[in-house]
DNA sequence: ATGAAAGCGCTAACAT
DNA sequence: ATGTTAGCGCTTTCAT
């Protein structure tokens, strides 16, 4: 049987409030008996039991996170965030997979209230207003992150994405790329952070007086990328394209996995820009260019956010927006002269 | 304020313990009161309060999980099949990382006890005998899961290493491969399943009359992999060696690396063989032969056992051994003619 | 079959 | 400054 407040308060000599008094430090204690008290917990290896202390004070130190897929690694990123912030301030990390199911996605985040825990972080893929309107009504602090669609009306954690692609553009016309495709995703373009980045990439083509080459891919796996090399690689040629600029790093690298195995050579005969930074950029051959989505950081701001109004403070902006980084490697270069 | 029991007795005008009763279905209830209860529930959306729950009980729904590193995919694969298992039986993860450091282990372990954590599973990279010794004193159901190390004293899921050693020399062989190289980790070799794989290795060189090859490594990374490449090339080309087998999938792809820069090719110029089947190895090109570690399994199986002993069933060997698997990629191939 | 009541370990309001 | 006491929401005897 493990101690429990009345053991300690018995060995100290002391009522239970006194021992609750110094373990919370709510209220003033006598020295004498404060220190008989730690005494005493020293002695019988004295841990409070949480549960117990939850169900009083109807908060717990459980910060839930519902993600879509434990196994991406961006997902696993943004909790690793979450996890040192919270481990900071003591908070620990309840986590449920949805899988892209908005029913899960409901059930858990119910679940998680039943768990009665202090805050909730959401990392989605798909669009579900139910869960955002039910979070909302909760009054419990949330934080929804969404790496594919704008989130709008809900506090989140996001980058300009504007921005980023503007970086992108730069770089490719500044290496003297004019020939710029652009790969986007198809689906819900309009709600989803496409819009701004196509909308950077149509107006720096307009810019020097080119017409945008947009191919269009549906899924965000590297497979999907490659799929993409098959349907567009005639059109390449034909087009003297000499960039791609992919809206993803899976599309990226699957596109050039497929010029690999066809002997396009990246970024000798083509230049190939990914977004996202995911782990395997770096270790690829050759080195993706991309941006970099600080997930870390998403989490651990995710986190913050969420222990400032627990600790009562009023956050005035529904989204924060971070920094991104353009991340210059070897699949882009000069393109041949021609 | 959420509904509690108190409610749901009021509304179906029986007494909590009733609505106690056809909650747990622990004790005969009569139909009309059982329907009764069933609509009150359904109309206030009762959800029984988890947290009163585990204090009188003083058993969660909780399976604590404390790992190295959430953002190594391998640890991720694992906790994706303890997630989604213990999802099946109505359990929720509780998620701690350690990040290598013994005493945050030793913490994460006490502080999971306090939660009532129904089980503990820990996945680790380092010795640390104390929280072993710890965990079995406690009496609650826990597995040990450690990549490197072999785990003899506590109860574990574990590939056979010997096995699957075998399997990567046989392939070798059989390609035509002799003059085999093997690079291991120095660290603790003793102690670690390196122990299992080098006596493989050197059985069946010397089962063909060739003296072994073996380099030393230090550190896990993709980086010490390519490290290895600087210090070996030349013995490589000295010694006519044809392939290398390598401890880890990380130390592999950091030796293609290495080879990649350096103008060598694989398989053309030499082969190469990794262990563990990282994400990365089916993404990389050339793809990466290479043992499949079965890390969904491994984790699935874990919680798996939990639960029976959860639910009183005895387990009767300490070690459960998984089957594992030689995937046949890119990396290697039959050697050139000299 | 059902209800009353005790109690899980703790916090917090109230009293002293 | 400290102790007494009333819950938190639930399960589980113990009566009936």
């Amino acid at each position: 049987m493990a101690t429990t407040i009345k053991d300690v308060a018995k060995l100290a000599k002391v009522s239970i409030s006194t021992v609750s008094r110094v373990i919370n430090d709510s209220k003033p204690v006598s020295p004498e008996a404060r220190r008989r008290v730690l005494k005493a917990i020293e002695e019988l290896g004295y841990k409070p039991n949480e549960v117990a202390r939850s169900l009083v004070t109807k908060k717990s130190n459980l910060i839930g996170i519902i993600v879509d897929d434990i196994g991406s690694s961006y997902v696993a990123q943004i909790i690793r965030g979450v996890e040192e912030v919270g481990r900071m301030y003591n908070y620990d990390i309840l986590l449920c997979s949805s899988y892209g199911d908005k029913e899960a996605e409901m059930r858990f985040v119910q679940l998680l209230m039943q768990k009665q825990v202090a805050g909730i972080i959401m990392v989605s893929e798909i669009l579900n207003s139910e869960v955002l309107t039910y979070l909302d009504m909760s009054k419990i602090p949330f934080i929804y992150l969404n790496k594919y669609y704008n989130v709008l009306e809900s506090p989140t954690v996001a980058i300009n994405n504007r921005e980023a692609s503007d970086k992108v553009m730069k770089h490719l016309m500044d290496e003297g790329h004019r020939k710029i495709a652009y790969v986007t995703q198809e689906k819900d373009m309009e709600l989803t952070i496409e819009k701004q980045k196509i909308e950077a990439y149509r107006e720096w083509m307009a810019s020097i007086g080119e017409t945008p080459i947009v191919f269009e891919v549906d899924g965000h796996n590297i497979s999907d990328g490659y799929e993409v090399g098959v349907r567009i690689k005639d059109k390449l040629l034909e087009g003297n394209i000499t960039a791609v600029y992919c809206c993803e790093d899976e599309i990226a690298l699957g596109l050039i996995n497929y010029f690999y195995d066809h002997n396009i050579r990246v970024p000798e005969d083509i230049s190939v820009v990914g977004y996202g930074d995911i782990s395997l950029a770096s270790y690829y051959r050759p080195k993706l260019t991309t941006i970099k989505e600080p997930y870390y950081d998403i989490g651990a701001v995710s986190i913050r956010r969420i222990l400032k109004v627990l600790q009562g403070e009023k956050i005035e902006e529904q989204t924060l927006v971070l920094p991104v980084q353009l991340i210059e490697r070897d699949s882009t270069s000069r393109p041949k002269n021609i």
